[in-house]
DNA sequence: TAAATATGACTGACCGGTCAGTCATATTGC
DNA sequence: GCAATATGACTGACCGGTCAGTCATATTTA
């Protein structure tokens, strides 16, 4: 019964998770979008089990395949893993590399950022990706040093350049932010890492914790 | 075996030499120091191998005990996480709410926390401890649910008071501190979180870090 | 039909938690 | 004092369940 729904099925099956049209009829078309639907279904699996929890069982069943499948297109769990990370992130961080910042003042430039971060990380499903990164990290070097490379060095890089002008400009009583990019980002982890953990107890306004934070290191009026 | 048993049951059962503690055979000293060594090497197990991947016989292994004899002490594995949270962490807790604060301006008051931070949680396993909970929670509610109303609620509730009081006296331009009293310690947990992740890459000066960040917020001028 | 793909039953390793039995120590009897 | 007896803390083999990764077989493509 395989043949039954020809060939030119090809094209469109693919598609998200569901989709999948019975068994059979893969064309390359389909076949290309297979590796896009196991990195679909890992990233849905991962983000509600977590790395270490989530089962490829499971990961093959939302993405229509079978387990077997999964390791004609990843060498092993881990891997599949980075591949979602990059997947996931490096556009972000591409995207931020070209923004043009030019002469912009900081605090406006900050402003910006956090939109950013609201509207394509924590309102996207980067920001599990992010968090599957801090927790499940530690146990995985080279998981962090992957995250490391493609991500970290590349976001301090700017904003520490960001910052740099921003004294010479006058902008910042010091050299804070300079020495330690990482003091702009901070809320932003401390906020994933928050609704990840306490969302339940107290949620979170991301915007608003952001915001705070920028009125208080720039020392805006409050409302 | 018959025989013996019957008649003195009665009284002496009790009273006698071992008026104390409930104790069975074994020496109470060596017992009660015990339940201390079973915490210690889950302590050091959980730690480097993390929660999830920390396996109970080596935490036995560590303790020199028997696995079985873990389970004489704690009902279950996340039971005994728990209670090394507690013990690891509660007294820090109070002894935050305890510290005399004073009218002393915010900015000594966080002086003086970063110090504390530095020498009480970062320089010891606590921040191994908190680590965990950061990493671990997600997949555990339970522990999530307890380090929040044990840790955080409180942790907050002093920063808040600290921070509405130097809103009051005018050291502080806005409410931001008051509304969202984690941003005072967010520096804190970015800094735990990059020493499990990054450190071989790049380590980080945990003070230096956390008093850039006063630097950038009460604005004082770079050395 | 051969090659390329896909499948899913299966294997081996792992580990939390259990429990029947052991034995160090306390208690009793004389 | 000390042998007989009682106690329960402690032990570790074992069970049940899980899951990453494998591979013999089946299906599809060319």
């Amino acid at each position: 019964m395989k043949r039954a729904r020809k060939k030119s099925a090809a094209g469109r099956g693919k598609g998200g998770v569901a989709a999948a049209p019975r068994r059979g009829v893969r064309s390359r078309a389909a076949q290309a979008g297979k590796r896009e639907a196991i990195l679909s279904a890992a990233l849905e699996e991962f983000s509600t089990r977590g790395f270490a929890a989530g089962r490829l069982e499971d990961v093959a069943r939302r993405a229509g395949v079978a387990k077997g499948t999964i390791y004609l297109y990843f060498p092993d769990k881990e891997t599949l893993f980075q591949e979602l990370v990059r997947a996931e992130l490096s556009p972000v961080v591409a995207a931020l590399e070209a923004a043009p910042v030019g002469d912009l003042p900081l605090r406006v430039v900050a402003e910006r950022l956090v939109t950013m971060f609201a509207r394509e990380i924590f309102g996207t499903h980067r920001k599990d990706v992010i968090r599957l990164v801090l927790t499940e990290g530690p146990r995985f070097p080279a998981i962090g040093e992957f995250y490391y490379r493609e991500v970290v060095e590349r976001v301090m890089a700017v904003i520490r350049g960001m910052a740099q002008r921003a004294v010479e400009r006058g902008e910042l009583p010091n050299d804070a932010l300079v020495r330690f990019p990482q003091l702009l980002g901070a809320p932003g982890i401390v906020a994933i890492i928050w609704s990840g953990l306490f969302d339940r107890w107290a949620k979170i306004d991301v915007e608003a914790f952001m915001r705070a934070y920028l009125d208080l290191v720039f020392g805006r009026r409050a409302a």
